[in-house]
DNA sequence: GATGACTACTGCATTTTGCAGTATAGGGTG
DNA sequence: CACCCTATACTGCAAAATGCAGTAGTCATC
């Protein structure tokens, strides 16, 4: 029962727990089918952070058997329903984007027009897979109801949210292939100010109307 | 001289050094100013980093004193900079997306319908002030050239991303708050098939065509 | 009954983080 | 000019997170 503050990945375990019991690797599995996209942390701290809940008594484990193994089935105890709910209430941290293309682009006038070109290129590629996978996703849900169909309507919203973000992405690599498509190296277009005006100017705009995704 | 692969935090380094000499805690300050939000890490990790890149030979010290205070300046040396250029020519690691506040969204069926809603406001309310800072960053580099005037160029790049990064949080939070607004809680709207697949069929169309940021 | 692929984790050495702690500089106040 | 406050400029250390190798059961195939 010792309770100090909780981590986040505590939360996606109650609040998988919530819908159903699971067994840690089935936990684990089912982070990784998605909420890790939102929340990306290394698998070993699934399994660390089930044994936290547990100590806290905000998890309840039984034991079973699939075959000779035996499995520890966990389930969710009413503290542990009662702690999710009082999280829920409180503030959450603000996003945060861990972008190594994005910082080569910045440093990118001490390498080649190629290696910039490059790295255009796979972050548009990357984005354009990962925004297929979320897509096909959605379909599945929408035709079968998925693993946890009474959430259906608020994997609406977040999948709504994930294929405008890769949408993002995909269409301003889009851009600025073009806009360094006449660019002879990494280096001289500092000079041209009416470019570098444009460029600045182009962010500015961007934003109007802020895109509503279902119009 | 030991030379296990670099973290990116050290190539961030490497980078500011590329354009000029600065002391630890002005390097510190920089990356405070902006790159953070593209690669976030400890304060106390960035001057980690420097003491390793020091024992590597990738850059190197000389001592100075601001009035009778000694500080050390640190300064890239011809190896530091063959491998940041040799780094640009590798593949960068994918993009990340941390992202409490859409997790708290999907684990929102155990919350209020309130709590949801303010989550939501929160999330525009930040994205907004992150936006105006960048924007307003975006101005200052515009008129006055900024700290690295021979980057500006590669500045417009990132930055129009930023911009339209949390324009799109903007837009979609708006639109979300939209949406949920005849909820008369977090649970039932699950049983409602039509608006269920209108909210999944929602996210698939918002991509086309993929913005063109400066159009 | 041996083999290889998958399931289901645990142990442990490193890395990273968070934060408290230290110490000097410079400016304003009585 | 002694004092206090705030900003600068970091370091030390305990705790958390990560990466990855290791272990061991299961199941299908030959």
């Amino acid at each position: 029962m010792t309770n100090r503050e909780l981590p986040t990945t505590a939360y996606i375990t109650l609040g998988l727990l919530a819908s159903r019991d699971w067994s840690a690797y089935q936990l684990a599995e089912q982070v990784g089918r998605g909420v890790d996209q939102l929340w990306p942390r290394a698998e070993r701290q699934r399994y660390n952070t089930l044994k936290r809940l547990v100590a806290d008594g905000l998890v309840a484990t039984r034991s079973e058997h699939a075959g000779k193994r035996p499995r520890t089935m966990y389930s969710l105890t009413p503290a542990g329903r009662d702690e999710l709910g009082q999280w829920l209430a409180t503030t959450a941290a603000p996003p945060a984007l861990e972008f190594e293309g994005m910082v080569r682009v910045l440093m990118s006038d001490h390498g080649s027009i190629d290696d910039l070109r490059r790295t255009l290129e796979e972050m548009r590629a990357d984005a354009a897979a990962k925004r297929a996978l979320f897509a096909e996703h959605a379909a599945y849900i929408s035709a079968t109801g998925g693993t946890f169909p009474e959430r259906r309507h608020l994997f609406g919203l977040a999948n709504t949210f994930m294929i405008g973000h890769f949408d993002h992405i995909i269409g301003w690599a889009t851009w600025a292939l073009a806009q360094i498509e006449r660019w002879p190296d990494t280096v001289a277009p500092a000079a041209d100010d009416a470019q570098v005006r444009e460029l600045l100017a182009a962010g500015l705009r961007a934003g109007e109307p802020p895109r509503p995704p279902g119009a």
